[in-house]
DNA sequence: CGATAAAAACAGCCTTGCTTGTTTGCAAGA
DNA sequence: TCTTGCAAACAAGCAAGGCTGTTTTTATCG
């Protein structure tokens, strides 16, 4: 509608719109088939306004990833201070994130994982964000631990489990895939485990009905 | 030493040279930077010998990949059986399976699971070969279950839990590495779950130094 | 205030290097 | 000799990065 816009405006758009392309052909067609001009294509500009704003192919990514991490701290950020205020239950700790980890955030993961891991320059870049991913982490499980008198160690301990098992998880649906069934329960098991560790509000068998969604 | 070979044996050795080169680059220099001549050169044949051999790049790789995992199937079929004759601890199958997932097995599985999840045809060639992979599992925990008395089913949600536990480990290293305590602590941890499903001998605390060797 | 210069955002082409699959040539074993 | 295993040159496509030209916004000056 407002026809002129400032640079800094038009700026922060396109390059907006190119990491948020990125990250859906990453999810969509995987790392190796998405080329800069299919970003610049699906993002709707040319592949000179990519050059641009992004120095090179793996500028675009690492920024786009980098976005990505960002925001979803931010989210586990909220949903900790929300957590925290109204005082919910493992359970629902381990349904977020399984949600948040199946909504594209780990399948975009292996994609970049493998150029992680060979490239060093790209895997120091990321670093830093992703232990900001896990300071948001950290404050959903701190708010559960402190709910329920739990040492800080072991909650982490219990933390790191539900990311590795949830990491895992996701991974097997790619050659175990239409198998709901499998990872709902998988998920069931894990909540009665994490339960153990966090004995507060036996809650009214009642509304159980919180089963995980799955995919 | 024989320095006449008939046909078969040539073609067979320099199959598998080929197929254990593919494996060895996959794992050392990811999968986007192994091309079909780093794999004739790592294997001390030329291009022509590789495509001699196979149709594609894409088949080589395919043939690799099932070959490795054939292979670890079979290892764990002989594990199963030298498990049950001596009838070890779960203990030790946490350790076995960190440290068969951790020699390069998921390492080069990080690399073509992106593959496989859009590539309809490699990942449809791939999945017989994985649930061949599953049997080997499948063999080793049932083994467990005999001598626990534990139910089956229930034992498979252990298994299949410990494998996603551990390959989820083993994707934080790319992002977190130079870390073993980290780890081993939290394979410490899971042995401790895993112990509470399936209750024999408490075993003398005096040999308890089976600690996991990490990385 | 209006014109104009400067800078930033953007578009599109072009070249180069790399990789893959194909084809042709040759030697060793059946 | 005839097939099979391998070597090496060849052809073609593609994608990334660099380069040049155009439009839009901002700053400057009369």
């Amino acid at each position: 509608m407002n026809k002129r816009r400032s640079q800094k405006e038009r700026s922060a758009e396109t390059s907006a719109k190119l990491m948020s392309s990125t990250i859906d052909l990453l999810h969509d067609q995987g790392i190796t088939r998405t080329t800069t001009s299919d970003i610049a294509r699906h993002a709707g500009v040319s592949r000179g306004a990519l050059t641009h704003h992004f120095a090179s192919r793996e500028a675009v990514i690492g920024a786009s990833v980098a976005e990505m991490l960002s925001k979803t701290a931010r989210d586990l950020h909220r949903f900790a201070e929300d957590f925290m205020a109204r005082g919910g239950s493992s359970d629902e700790i381990v349904d977020y994130i399984w949600q948040m980890m199946d909504d594209r955030l780990f399948y975009v993961t292996m994609e970049f994982l493998p150029e992680a891991r060979h490239n060093d320059d790209f895997r120091a870049d990321l670093i830093p964000t992703v232990r900001e991913f896990h300071a948001g982490l950290d404050a959903i499980w701190t708010a559960l631990a402190a709910r329920a008198g739990a040492e800080p160690n072991h909650t982490r301990t219990v933390m790191n489990a539900t990311m590795c098992l949830v990491r895992g998880m996701i991974s097997q649906t790619v050659l175990r895939p239409d198998d709901p069934v499998y990872y709902a329960s998988l998920l069931q098991f894990w909540k009665g485990q994490v339960r153990q560790h966090f004995p507060i509000e036996p809650a009214e068998p009642a509304s159980a009905g919180s089963a995980a969604r799955i995919r």
